[in-house]
DNA sequence: TTTCCTATTGTCCCATGGGACAATAGGAAA
DNA sequence: TTTCCTATTGTCCCATGGGACAATAGGAAA
């Protein structure tokens, strides 16, 4: 299966169309008449897939379902597809993520090489948020005290500052560091600082840099 | 001083009266009539910045010189200002990193928001590009042995699984170790490891979890 | 009331990291 | 030839991390 794409547009003899073409490149396809239509049954991510919107629809227009989706987390890649556009519409529409923006009519291979690319940026892209999410559930699952403990160990604090600064004794912090490390699923110091510098954690440690 | 925009178009009148709008405005100015003019003296980045480029100029095109400065590492942020475009065009140019695309004639508060944000974006990541630097820099001066220890220790490998992998003694690792802290100037493996995966350095480490 | 989770501490003991003091060897540059 | 840099090792010694075994206390859920 090379993934799904969903169509999002009121002409029922485009979509059709479409769709057809499509299935017969190999993908699975699922039409929408509206931008409501899909947000009453949004798509899951459990596999590749991109959107195919018109700009101009009845109801939420192509940008603004874009940007409601961003709102709920999705991160299907969006294609355009369009008959009339401006300038502005389009460039907002790129700078907000979108993947590329077609005009109608367009030519059959340049749509099925869009859908491609965008497909292929969803699989990356899934994978990387997939592994983050499990880096924060894992994160999720620490106890309020262990994220402090968390928190302070990663930034290169030593058991005894760390015991300091939560006014607890050392031997206390080696027992929460362990559970740390067990619940983070990792063996060592720099891979627990590695994860939580990709999971965004530490953003901003250049600021810790102290002079001392 | 906000901050320097460079306007490289060949209508010479519009040149001025642009320069005339954006020095009113507080910004430092400089004109090229060509993207040939602009390459000849490269606008170092020693201050905020950014690029006004029409798209059909003689020569190189806006998108050409864009993707030119690209390969030169450049990061000043580019705002297109032309009179005809298309589609394609702006997508790409958008896609490629432009910062805004507008089109003639401008609104002047929108040209010179356009040009606020986009050095505003300039400053942001010339601190982060200047963080970089320090860290590559400080990563290229260590020496071919010191670099291999620093690229097995920020894996959290141990001192002793170091000098098994590199055939030296415990002591030794111990040695370079010690000097890997020094020029990369941390006190902790924890900022080590942190300033590895800011760099880049770290990428793809999720390959080395071990079943073991 | 019993059970479970979270936070805390203690004692031992051992592995690992890191600083101090010292020294050797080979290659490149002056 | 002398000087400097890089790579290597040794010996001591101490701080810190981490595992094993054990235990207490309070709050929430069953």
């Amino acid at each position: 299966m090379l993934g799904i794409v969903h169509i999002v547009d009121d002409d029922a003899s485009f979509r059709t169309a479409i769709e057809r073409r499509l299935k017969k490149a190999g993908y699975e396809v699922a039409t929408y008449p509206s931008a409501q239509h899909l947000l009453d049954r949004l798509p899951n991510e459990s596999g590749p897939g991109c959107l195919l919107l018109d700009v101009r629809i009845p109801g939420l227009s192509g940008p603004e379902l874009q940007s409601r989706l961003g709102e709920l987390g999705s991160t299907l890649p969006i294609v355009f597809l369009t008959g009339y556009t401006d300038v502005p519409t389009t460039v907002q529409a790129i700078k907000a993520g979108a993947d590329d923006f077609l005009t109608k009519p367009v030519k059959p291979d340049q749509l099925l090489r869009s859908i491609q690319r965008a497909i292929s940026r969803h699989e990356a892209t899934r994978s990387i948020r997939m592994e983050l999410d499990t880096i924060r559930a894992h994160i999720a699952a620490l106890t309020p005290r262990e994220h402090e403990v968390f928190e302070l160990v990663i930034r290169g604090k030593t058991n005894k500052e760390v015991a300091n600064a939560l006014g607890a004794t050392e031997r206390t912090i080696k027992a929460h560091r362990h559970r740390v490390m067990e619940k983070m699923q990792v063996q060592s110091l720099a891979e627990l600082v590695s994860l939580a510098e990709r999971a965004g954690v530490l953003d901003s440690v250049s600021g810790s840099r102290q002079t001392s």
